[in-house]
DNA sequence: GTAGGGTTAG
């Protein structure tokens, strides 16, 4: 018998129980299935099952079932797949009753595809119950239950379940033995509870079994390490692999693109490209865009981007949502658009994607126009889509909008808001100077408050010059982040501005005496598919003398315009002189100058920073767009600005 | 004929 014959009678014939009242149907059905073999059915369902077909596999099933061919322990299996893929508890359970009926509920192959059944339903305690009245177990059995807690987020149960394995194993006599599968389920667990020590004990277990050159348990392992805070390690074992498949690679360039290493993801796909004994995929290239939208390296991405057309994928979804959001996070948000409206299946990371990247670039507007169409295409909105709704708000400061959606979210689409969402209006109902709601809103919060929440606070605190609060926020802000000086200098502004120089000078002496830092500062700017990085007061940089040499003149040119230093978001602890000179070396003034030098005149810059862009930085900025006829993008750890002509597309509001 | 690993939205 051919299968896919049998396939395409029987799709012909599905459509339930119409085989049998379809006479037409009937002897082609013959021609290729004995209707009354449990071993052809068998046959059927589980090529189905293995083409992913889990709809047309059910019916199979039930089909025979119709017919009263009594299923076997092979049937139950594929049948039970089936139902795990299209996450349908109903047949899933109808399928175990049967399989009670036969008595094959406790057979380990049923079984497991059962306990697996149950998991991914979210029926945790049901695939426990089942697991704990199988008579004996197998190392599969114990693998879907690992893998049953992973997926439902208790990992750390998974990890204790393992100590159970561990216990059964020693007592089994060679009955029940580890594998690299059952290795790697449990490696991903370690990888979501973030532990080291877990990790590095797990991997201690892995070498003392030998399972350290499998490549599975290897990819894991890597991702497990990156989890803990351990690129390195990932990168050793990355690089010990005797034998490295795709996943080896897209594993090792995922981690880099997620930590921020972004250079180094770039670098390893470049390696990978070199390397013609293995072909890349959609992965591959997901991750690789992800770390051109990190680094702003916008024309990786648009090479990317062409590949993928090239090998027929952008209309993946997957692939697409990574080139909208590359696009997105490259400051191409028109690009991004084209990029949207071409796809033709969305779901819902895409459409967040795309109100984000109108959020960021402020243009609350378009946003909130597109989660309406999203809205009207049917596709529910999740917790995290609200977040870019009222994060779009935010960035344009509508304070109505933000508050209606912030109640609707709750009340009409039964989302829950979490601290993000509080972020937002905290930031919304603090700009707009109505701090002792934003204070109410933080007491009524049912999750606990953040140091964004905080920070929001008190920066709204120092811009409507409130002591009183800011000293509330500041003080919470010393317990949830002890050592970050920004906070400090924060509250230390806010007496300043009072005139309460006592206060100024107390915590002067109190971030002297604590060895406090602020998050190291840098910015990117890509030049000929390179992102080149710069720091505070940058001499790393090969070129640094000649873009001082070009700020120095740049200075001149804009003092003639008018530009006079903004310090106020300068530490009080430098003397006037040192403070005018670190900020005319804040990265993305640098950055900005390496810009201009560097490209053809009228091409537009474009800046990365990882933190907030301070106020003097902007309204130089604003000002060198005028005076060089250039437009400059910059991303900060926020959002967008364009600059262009002398202004700013957040209109001075960020 | 049963179980496992990598990717996208704040």
């Amino acid at each position: 018998m051919k299968i896919s014959n049998a396939k395409s009678a029987l799709v012909a014939v599905s459509s339930g129980n119409q085989c049998l009242t379809n006479p037409n149907l009937i002897p082609l059905f013959n021609k290729y299935v004995d209707k009354t073999s449990v071993s052809s059915w068998n046959s059927v369902i589980a090529e189905l099952a293995r083409d992913r077909d889990s709809v047309e596999a059910l019916r199979a099933f039930a089909s025979m079932r119709k017919l009263s061919v009594v299923p076997n322990r092979s049937t139950f299996p594929c049948a039970i797949k089936s139902c795990s893929a299209l996450f349908d508890l109903r047949s899933g359970k109808q399928a175990h009753q049967q399989a009670y009926v036969f008595g094959l509920d406790l057979d380990l192959f049923v079984s497991s595809a059962l306990i697996d059944m149950y998991s991914k339903c979210g029926y945790l305690v049901d695939a426990r119950t089942l697991f704990e009245e199988l008579p004996q177990r197998n190392v599969v059995s114990w693998t879907s239950m690992f893998t049953g807690y992973v997926q439902n987020g208790l990992s750390h149960d998974a990890l204790l379940l393992f100590k159970d394995f561990l216990k059964e194993e020693g007592e089994s006599e060679g009955e029940v033995h580890i594998d690299s599968v059952a290795l790697v389920s449990v490696l991903s667990a370690c990888s979501r509870v973030s532990g080291k020590s877990i990790t590095e004990g797990v991997h201690g277990f892995i070498v003392k079994r030998g399972f350290e050159e499998d490549t599975g348990v290897g990819n894991t392992l890597m991702d497990a390490y990156a989890k803990c805070g351990n690129v390195g390690v990932s990168r050793k074992v990355f690089d010990e692999l005797n034998e490295k498949d795709v996943i080896s690679w897209n594993s090792m360039i995922a981690v880099y693109a997620q930590v921020g290493k972004s250079a180094e993801a770039l670098e390893l796909f470049y390696s990978l490209v070199r390397d013609k004994n293995i072909h890349y995929n959609t992965v591959t290239l997901s991750a690789v865009l992800l770390a051109c939208a990190h680094s702003g390296a916008l024309q990786v991405g648009k090479c990317l981007h062409n590949q993928a057309i090239k090998m027929g994928l952008q209309e993946t979804v997957y692939i697409g949502t990574s080139v909208v959001d590359m696009y997105c996070k490259c400051g191409r948000i028109e690009a991004a658009k084209r990029a949207f409206d071409q796809m033709k299946e969305k779901n819902v990371k895409t459409w967040s994607a795309m109100v984000a990247g109108y959020g960021a670039h402020g243009r609350a507007k378009e946003a909130l126009d597109v989660f309406y169409r999203m809205n009207s295409a049917g596709v529910k909105p999740n917790y995290i889509t609200f977040v870019s709704v009222l994060a779009a708000c935010s960035h344009a400061g509508m304070l109505d909008e933000g508050n209606y959606w912030f109640s609707t979210m709750e009340n009409k689409f039964g989302i829950e808001p979490g601290v993000e969402h509080y972020g937002c209006m905290i930031d919304l109902l603090g700009r707009a100077g109505r701090l002792s709601e934003a204070y109410n809103l933080i007491k009524k919060m049912k999750v606990k408050p953040d140091f964004v929440i905080w920070g929001s606070l008190l920066a709204a605190c120092r811009m409507h010059k409130n002591v009183e609060l800011g000293e509330i926020s500041a003080s919470k802000l010393f317990e949830l982040d002890p050592k970050n000086c920004g906070y400090y200098v924060l509250l230390s502004n806010i007496y300043a501005d009072a005139g309460r120089w006592d206060d100024v000078e107390r915590m002067r002496i109190f971030m002297k005496n604590r060895g406090l830092t602020k998050p190291p500062g840098f910015s990117l700017v890509e030049f000929k598919g390179r992102v080149h990085v710069f720091l505070v007061g940058d001499v790393e940089h090969p070129e640094h003398e000649k873009i001082y040499a070009y700020m120095e003149k740049l200075y001149v040119d804009l003092e003639e315009a008018g530009y006079m230093p903004n310090m106020t978001s300068v530490l009080h602890d430098v003397n006037e002189e040192e403070k005018g000179m670190s900020i005319r070396v804040h990265s993305e003034k640098l950055a900005v100058a390496f810009g201009l030098m560097s490209s053809v005149p009228g091409a537009t810059i474009q800046v990365i920073k990882n933190l907030r862009i301070c106020g003097d930085c902007h309204s130089m900025i604003k000002l060198v767009s005028k005076i060089r006829k250039r437009e400059i993008v910059v991303r900060d750890s926020k959002r967008f600005h364009h600059f262009r002509d002398g202004f700013c597309s957040c209109k001075d509001y960020w």
